[in-house]
DNA sequence: CACCACCGTTTACGTATGTAAGCGGACTCA
DNA sequence: TGAGTCCGCTTACATACGTAAACGGTGGTG
């Protein structure tokens, strides 16, 4: 089952570092996202349910892990987006934003960067 | 409110050909989704709501055209999965797919033509 | 004019999601 | 040892979504 937004958003703290217990999770987002506890609690337990994470004992309480990788979960949602939109390719994408005017200077100099190291491999 | 998985189907339909009716939709739809009559009219009905398509009475039926432009889709979708994911940045979303080895060499050619042009542009 | 076919609208229903309150067991402190 | 506290687990509830059946009006047909 896929990962909700909501449920992502306690991913992204546990990707950041773990193992972390719920009440730290809380601390790190409640403000932003204005939860009580037992939304926090909800969603680790969903995303237990998906295998998205574990949880040790450690004392009285749990401490949660991601299992899934953020980089595994970055990949799936990209494909899928670019799967639905963009034909699967990535440079219809850049393109798009370019059309946009949604480049920025530093974006530019990365792809510049980044297409000349895949050059340089190249040989 | 957003548009479904499911209402994205039916707009990429009304995208590639509008206006149109429920009927000939559901069958450019309907093989690769198999879906019954009903699903089509009910997904059509949810996107008169949030006013992503508009019907006009043609004889007994209604035809229908998007409201909303794809162009404008594709952008929010892809404003939100870079700013969820990657920091709001399209290089670093590129970078992500030329580490997983997911550029093809089409990718990398049209990107090198969109810099050049880029850079043209300049002067 | 009565009936059927066609097409949109209404209703349905199970699951997912956002958001949280309530319950119950374990640990602590008086 | 009885009461309070802390924490996870269970339950709740409204909305969204996927999927579709049932209903109802309108125009054509015999």
């Amino acid at each position: 089952m896929a990962i909700s937004e909501a449920e992502s958003v306690v991913m992204e703290v546990l990707w950041r570092a773990a193992p972390r217990s719920a009440e730290e999770i809380l601390a790190e987002v409640g403000p932003a996202q204005d939860w009580q506890e037992g939304t926090v609690k909800s969603l680790l337990n969903r995303l237990l349910k998906k295998k998205a994470v574990k949880a040790e004992r450690d004392g009285r309480r749990y401490l949660y892990t991601p299992l899934l990788a953020r980089e595994k979960y970055v990949s799936q949602e990209s494909k899928g987006l670019l799967d639905r939109l963009f034909d699967g390719r990535v440079a219809p994408l850049v393109a798009h934003f370019s059309e946009q005017r949604k480049l920025t200077k530093k974006d530019i100099a990365e792809l510049r960067k980044l297409l000349k190291e895949l050059d340089d491999e190249q040989h």
